[in-house]
DNA sequence: GCGACAG
DNA sequence: ATCTTGTCGC
């Protein structure tokens, strides 16, 4: 797909802090999607002890989840690794593995947190943004937030809560197994969100997206 | 000032 | 994220 590029990588947290700013107030979390015939996963991963980004991408038709097309990308890591700024460690890998596919997705599925973020301005609210194709978070941990206990069943879960303002949701996508934490990144509402990661985990924890682009990054 | 802290 | 084997439990 092609790639704009809105502003250039930071180097620096004062770099970055301003960028975040400036895109924060882009972000939509309402839904605004066309229905969803491919769904993408992207994942990111480090070599050489970290001087190496690699990114990956898969993408999975909807509602089958059959893999129809990947890419991968390495780049030279510019920017450390610090909670609250994934996003500019990650992502100008993941835009070069985007680059190199011919789907446009209809859905991202982000590893990290959407606006779950002490900003509202997660991994998956800036890769949305600069897309401007919708995006959910889906993070294994949490960044921020509280919740009450998550029922065992898979499908059951909890508003994620900062700050008097619903964030998320701690959702459990498998019975008996620890929760993930969702949230909108771009242009897709909470309770839409939750759906789409119920129909992309039919197994596992982690939604087939996560999973194909992981197992892509590793080998 | 003291902890918490996506990947 | 990454370094790493076997092991507990359904």
């Amino acid at each position: 797909m092609k790639i704009y590029q809105r502003h250039p990588w930071p180097l620096t947290l004062e770099e970055a802090i301003a960028i975040q700013e400036q895109l924060r107030i882009e972000v939509i979390t309402e839904d605004r999607l066309e229905p969803v015939q491919y769904v993408a996963g992207v994942d990111g991963g480090f070599e050489e002890s970290g001087t190496i980004t690699r990114a990956a991408v898969a993408v999975l038709g909807f509602p089958d989840l059959q893999l129809q097309e990947q890419a991968i990308a390495r780049r030279s890591t510019t920017f450390p690794y610090v909670p609250g700024y994934l996003s500019f460690r990650e992502i100008p890998a993941v835009l070069d593995a985007l680059e190199k596919i011919n789907i446009t997705p209809d859905l991202i599925l982000c590893d990290g947190q959407g606006i779950a973020h002490p900003r509202r301005f997660g991994i998956a609210c800036h890769l949305g943004v600069l897309l401007d194709v919708p995006t959910i978070g889906v993070a294994k941990s949490l960044l921020i937030g509280k919740y009450a206990d998550v029922p065992d069943e898979r499908g059951a879960w909890q508003p994620l809560l900062h700050r008097g303002e619903t964030i998320g949701a701690v959702l459990r996508t498998r019975t008996g197994v620890k929760p993930v934490y969702v949230s909108s990144g771009h242009r897709v509402s909470l309770t839409t969100a939750i759906d789409y990661v119920l129909r992309c985990t039919p197994k596992y924890r982690l939604p087939e997206t996560t999973r194909w682009a992981d197992k892509l990054a590793s080998s």
